[in-house]
DNA sequence: AACTATTTATAAGA
DNA sequence: TTCTTATAAATAGTT
């Protein structure tokens, strides 16, 4: 007998990244089969709608959602005011303006776009340059990548298909160069979870576009944070 | 002494919905707050990508992401070939084309919009009446509700702004009646994860989209479980 | 993949 | 609520 124990048991092992790659390996499979059941238990004990999406390391994805992943983001993403509708406003404030106004904003448009793609990289560059924010660049925060590129190609596209007729009838004005006021975004969402009442419901202008600077530039910091942190509101349940 | 002891201590739990109001919502607020402390060491043991999105059974919102939430679900959506470009490839297919048939494809896209926006609820009705489900609908599967409620709006000012340069130009057809076979849909995002190739990466017209059945009707079952179930891919890692 | 010996999480009770 | 306590669960290191 003696004092000889099989093993050490579990051991406490310090919260930073693990150096042994094969020992992250398999503490990355079993903490993942762990955080999967619990999120599962909590659905099935409380009621709860979970989405939770997890890439390893090497790019694997895995992912769990009651009732199904889509269905808990597309609510979630709906939380914060998307204001989609700034695409729709856009087009809607010039719904009964000329072809040279529908070209100009369809300029606008493709330069927010070309602006959020690139807006980790300019922002503190833009920032440096222009102070002002604008709330309606937000909602380009809600698409994704791939629906940013299609959606800029299908404004491209429109753009030469109002150019086409444009020359047809013969109204076709000068303003195609891209709006230089367009500059800066609301970066990664800068919007508290408390739903801010969109300011702006009704159709907007493009002039009253520019002197809306709504949110704080660069508050980050709600709901989610970037890796540790507090989380969710205050209430608990 | 005796046996008298200060509590029973943590006792074992049936895994069933909690009938207990007030039990549950204590339960429902440790073992949150456990999930997200678990997915936080999973980031930072781990390095790993995680996105949890919680819904309390009252509604209240919580959140944890890292490096955060919408980075990770961006790369989550990405992994789904979204084809968004599909809202292109309408637009570019006809980029050539008469305004009479500009008219009619936004014509057809707001048809595909909403028959999307009910499929839950007309689905099982249409499949009766139509068994042809086209590929090129999945992509607004990819839109969150908000999202379709703002393109199709979009798609309305469009299309009003057409008519009316159309009249202008006179060239104005008759064809703005709905599509008839613009029915059924591919349902809930029925892909599977291994990135389906894009059968149809160029310039696709009308015609061939009616054409091309490309997935299974109503397949469901992929990389996410409605409630408990299996998760992710089959590789540890 | 299993197996312990421990650390952690947490159900009840205060 | 928040804190305590005893016990159930998860899991680090081994085999």
């Amino acid at each position: 007998m003696s004092s000889g124990k099989k093993t050490r048991g579990r051991q406490k092992i310090e919260m930073k990244k693990m150096s042994n790659e094969s020992n992250l390996q398999v503490t990355f499979a079993k903490r993942r089969s762990g955080l999967f059941k619990k999120a599962s238990e909590l659905c099935t004990l409380c009621g709860a709608y979970v989405a939770l999406i997890i890439f390893s390391p090497s790019e694997k994805v895995f992912s769990f959602g009651h009732p199904n992943v889509e269905t808990v983001i597309d609510r979630f993403l709906s939380q914060i005011p998307p204001q989609n509708d700034d695409i729709m406003q856009y087009i809607e404030a010039y719904r009964n303006a000329s072809v040279r106004e529908l070209n100009y904003i369809l300029t606008c448009m493709k330069a927010a776009l070309d602006i959020d793609k690139n807006r980790a990289n300019e922002l503190s560059q833009l920032r440096k340059n222009n102070e002002a924010h604008f709330w309606w660049t937000c909602p380009f925060d809600r698409m994704n990548m791939v629906q940013l590129g299609s959606f800029k190609k299908a404004l491209e596209d429109l753009q030469k298909l109002v150019a086409h007729y444009t020359d047809r009838v013969e109204i076709q004005g000068t303003s195609t160069q891209p709006l230089p006021l367009l500059v800066g975004n609301g970066s990664s969402s800068n919007m508290s979870f408390e739903h801010q009442p969109n300011p702006q419901q009704d159709s907007i202008f493009l002039a009253q576009f520019l002197q809306n600077p709504m949110f704080q530039p660069l508050s980050f910091g709600f709901n989610n944070m970037g890796g540790e942190g507090g989380h969710g509101p205050h209430g608990f349940f």
